[in-house]
DNA sequence: ATTAATTAAATAACTGGTTATGCAAAAATA
DNA sequence: TATTTTTGCATAACCAGTTATTTAATTAAT
């Protein structure tokens, strides 16, 4: 099909359905060949049945991957043509128990010549062609399988959005967007406190003034983020890195990863030996990104916030390779 | 699935169907994804909006392989979601001319991005995949196309039939089967003649022991076909091919081929140098059979029946090589 | 200029699957 | 032991396609 080259694999769903059903009519036209009453979509129940014997609607089902009610209406069908009967003895009376009749029996051993036939056809098919149908399906089911076609289009989203994504250093454009992406998820979780009002209303006295930096992430041109990195005044850590915020609305953009690293790499220009956050352990995607940029959990320290119950520094030093 | 490992190529449709409905499923949770208010099965229908302009239902049907009632559903679908507007400009009031509104048309730009991702996604899989499943699907369309998949199956059963057919001399028990051939399709066809009778009632007296031979094929010991060489009292020729009939049961299985190569064989054996036949042009497989058993159209001989409108003649020296 | 044949699209009815729901039997739990 | 939960299946309703039929408009033929 012409059709399929114009668009590209996106197609692919429709190109498959096209070639699905010009094999099953073919199908339906092969059992006339030869002399056989049998519909193709009840193959995969009858080759169980032939194989395996008594077998159970739920079980078929799961075997051949169709749903339960597909097979219970397909069995039926095959009752009506005399070719398997049902309710064959179970001691558990909601199991179905289903089995070849004689004459279904008689078909099976008749159909496997027509089955020769058709896998040699098939062969000759493959035969000719350069690329193998029957392994690439097989292929793709096991990597569907291990991921997702819906998780690798997110990725790909996710890396061609990550692309449009610029982290800026702040400027006082971005104050209202600094305040009000931390109130939006602050108050949404917990309550906000006295610190996050002096810090978000007045950045440049008590983060900027006192050698911290702001960052903030640009996806289009719109404020979508903001991260603190604060001075702090201990012994033991030259900041603390504070006010993460992704608006929801621009989630799945690897802007948290963007937005810490750029700050971890400002820390280490600054000459900073170690950076501390405190955070809660209900902001679980938040914990695991602090994870990925390398912090380590500590206790023990005391922190002006009720919200914290959690504390994690990174070692600069250490990760320096 | 290991289910497709047990029945073989043959469940190619059933592994088809499924792969299918797997890729549709994730492709429809994809728009959802990028905020897309979109069906997968519109697709095909918006593509060729989007990339043509106005088209009519039936062509739209046409480029994407779709049934004309598909189309006209789908497109009322998605005049319903303001993408589509019908009934555009035509002097022909039975056509319907399709195109896109302007939000389609913006939808149509904000999709490409998503099917860049797709693209790439796909992509990611193929790079995975050691069969390309795309190639293969063509492959497939391009091979199924030149020659169906029914057609393929029959060959193979001819195959396979012809091998179960045994073509042996002459013996008294097959009298009755060597007349009732001849006597069906020659009665259904023309009016049996004198020499018919003789020739079919007394093979001993007309033809055997006249120095010619009678062939019949059997298939699972049962005899379907028949075939004579008599010997004939002309300087031209040496013998007649004669009295051929395949029952219209065993049809399909070569063995026309089978008992013709075999008479002439038995010419050549018994020194032969030119083999005649006579026939009706209303019986074309006849014809065409004696013609790939190498025998040439001739003119002008007399002979005893009505309803012989072409004569061939079979040179055995010039064809041996 | 009628009439007949053809064409385009809508509609109806079917197909081979699905998910959602209901019901009885069995198993688990209080 | 009585009650609740789970299991297995049937049934209903839907979905995305199909083929067959009908209707209306146009073109060809008499």
């Amino acid at each position: 099909m012409d059709f399929f080259e114009k668009t590209g694999k996106v197609a692919l769903g429709s190109r498959l359905r096209l070639l699905t059903s010009k094999v099953t009519e073919d199908a339906a036209k092969i059992y006339e060949l030869y002399g056989v009453a049998f519909s193709p979509k009840w193959f995969p129940v009858f080759f169980v049945l032939s194989e395996e014997g008594g077998q159970t609607i739920t079980e078929i089902a799961e075997q051949i991957g169709h749903s339960q009610p597909s097979v219970t209406r397909i069995t039926k069908e095959m009752i009506k043509a005399g070719l398997v009967k049902d309710n064959l003895k179970s001691t558990d009376k909601r199991r179905n128990v289903v089995g070849l009749t004689a004459k279904g029996k008689l078909l099976a051993e008749r159909i496997k010549v027509q089955c020769a036939d058709i896998d040699l056809a098939i062969d000759s098919i493959m035969a000719e062609a350069t690329h193998n149908l029957w392994e690439a399906i097989a292929e793709w089911e096991l990597l569907l399988d291990q991921k997702s076609l819906l998780k690798r289009v997110q990725e790909q989203k996710k890396i061609r959005e990550s692309k449009e994504v610029r982290i800026v250093a702040y400027q006082p454009r971005y104050r209202e967007a600094f305040r009000s992406l931390n109130e939006e998820w602050i108050s949404s979780y917990f309550e906000m406190e006295e610190a996050d009002y002096k810090a978000l209303n007045h950045p440049r006295e008590y983060i900027l003034d006192k050698g911290g930096k702001i960052f903030v992430a640009l996806y289009r041109e719109e404020p979508v983020g903001v991260c603190a990195l604060i001075r702090m005044n201990d012994p033991d850590y030259d900041f603390e890195l504070a006010k993460m915020a992704v608006s929801p609305k621009a989630q799945g953009k690897n802007i948290g990863w963007l937005l810490g690293s750029r700050v971890v790499e400002a820390a280490k220009e600054m000459g900073a030996s170690k950076i501390y956050l405190e955070s809660n352990t209900r902001l679980k995607p938040a914990i695991s990104l602090y994870y990925k940029l390398g912090f380590q959990k500590i206790s023990g320290r005391p922190t002006p916030y009720k919200r914290a119950n959690i504390q994690m520094e990174l070692d600069l030093e250490s990760i320096t390779k």
